[in-house]
RNA sequence: GUGGAUAUAGCUCAGUUGGUUAGAGCACCAGAUUGUGGCUCUGGGGGUCGUGGGUUCGAGUCCCAUUAUCCACCCCA
């Protein structure tokens, strides 16, 4: 038997009409805050997320899909959302016409990882990203957005912001932080060690214990913006106290991708063990200009649709469309030309078999069907159909030409 | 990539110190009821016991390998 990939699943049944319920959800409300689709290739060139996601983090180094191409292109499928993205702005220009825009995307990522809960080697993430608006106040707009989706799906969240400061400030803090971590380098694991090389700002948000209170003295980013980007942390913290967003700072959040600054946030879910985000983004002023564009602002984020699909209560079915079925096999011919005509504004299904009434409504329960419509011996003859209201648990006879017209 | 747990019917799981023909509940099909769904009762179909080796007179059970799943680490949405 041919099994799925590992880490790749099959999308059906109830967890069909859940996605398909966040995605209209999350789009209606994404447009209102004036995004349009967007649908990029999920197949790039390897350099775009070697530029963009960064050449030391995990994700380029050993979980990308990569490989090259019959016309010999090192290529992958992509990882993330936001890079491809970026690429399209580029790519046709937008850069050089001083506009906003703002899109909206959703579609499948891929990562080689080891799966776990809430954690998939083919997921699909939600996404939007705002280009060339500075102003803090989209930040904020961005994270409100977020919160109307969550809301609007009745999903718990708690909100974590931080700032990650800009070009000015991140690196002297950087340079104190890894002087401050090389002094207590001793107390620290072996992954934090490591760290201090690769990532220092990891280090901030080991679970280790010893690690925690190596740390607890260590110097914090929010400590050390810069004016532009405290004044803007400031302006972010007071705009959500204002509209009522509950939201804790955290000064260890750090964003897994090299290309944010500035405002980094992430909505968390108790209730999905270990891999505990439900989206993830913030600003990346940067990235535009460091894959070729013109310097441009940019804001964005991500949503992962499985892990949001674990929590999300789909509203109660009701019984819908309309079951037919014959109790002989010339009955058969009936059913399915009132079927087609039915389906012009409606579900239809008809049963080709010739059952009996029992097993016919039996089957018509089972599906969820509102009309059990039958053609048995005595419909034949008076050229009928029977009618049942499974919901309302009501009978009727009607004339098949006047069938489609009485319902 | 590292660690732990698990793998028996479509699903959830029993299966004794290794011993005849591998079981239950749910689901499915049929009948009880010749044209009335959900409840009840009766019957029926459905299994290479994850895969490959090994030990043994005999393996679902013991050993080795392998693959997959789940959970955690790393990392991340």
């Amino acid at each position: 038997m041919i099994k799925p990939l590992r880490g790749m699943r099959d999308l059906a049944f109830e967890d069909a009409k859940k996605f398909e319920y966040f995605i209209d959800t999350a789009t209606n409300i994404a447009k209102k805050y004036g995004y349009e689709y967007l649908e990029t290739p999920i197949l790039e060139e390897s350099a775009l997320f070697k530029r963009s996601v960064g050449e030391s983090s995990d994700i380029v180094n050993k979980e990308m899909y990569q490989f090259i191409d019959k016309g010999g292109n090192d290529v992958c499928l992509r990882p993330e959302g936001t890079a491809g993205v970026v690429r399209f702005f580029i790519s046709n220009k937008l850069d050089r016409q001083d506009g906003k825009y703002k899109f909206l995307y959703y579609g499948p990522m891929f990562r080689y990882e080891r799966p776990q809960k809430g954690r998939f080697r083919e997921f699909h993430q939600f996404g939007c990203e705002s280009f060339g608006e500075e102003s803090v106040y989209e930040d904020y707009t961005i994270i409100e957005l977020i919160s109307k989706i969550f809301d609007e799906l009745n999903i718990a969240y708690s909100l974590e912001i931080n700032s990650l400061g800009c070009s000015e400030c991140m690196p002297k803090y950087k340079e104190k932080l890894v002087e401050f971590l090389e002094d207590i380098k001793d107390e620290l694991c072996e992954d934090c060690q490591r760290r201090i090389k690769t990532n220092p700002i990891r280090v901030l948000d080991c679970k280790n214990q010893n690690c925690k209170t190596a740390l607890s003295n260590a110097p914090k980013i929010t400590d050390n913006l810069c004016s532009s980007c405290h004044s803007d942390f400031e302006k972010l913290k007071e705009l959500l106290e204002n509209s009522g967003i509950e939201f804790s700072v955290n000064k260890n959040l750090v964003r897994g991708l090299d290309y944010y600054n500035k405002s980094a946030f992430e909505f968390i879910s108790s209730n999905l063990g270990a891999q505990n985000a439900i989206a993830g983004g913030g600003r990346y002023d940067k990235l535009v200009e460091f894959l070729g564009g013109k310097p441009t602002a940019a804001v964005g984020f991500a949503i992962g649709v499985e892990r949001v699909l674990e929590l999300l209560e789909l509203p109660e079915q009701k019984r819908e469309g309309y079951y037919f079925g014959a109790m002989s096999k010339e009955g058969v011919d009936k059913v399915v030309k009132v079927a087609k005509d039915i389906r012009k504004d409606n579900r239809a299904f008809v049963e080709f078999e010739p059952k009996k009434l029992k097993a016919h409504l039996k089957s018509a329960d089972r599906q969820n069907s509102r009309y059990c419509c039958i053609v048995g011996e005595d419909e034949l003859k008076n050229d009928t159909i029977w009618v049942k209201d499974l919901e309302e648990k009501r009978e009727f006879i009607v004339s098949s030409d006047e069938f489609v017209k009485n319902i």
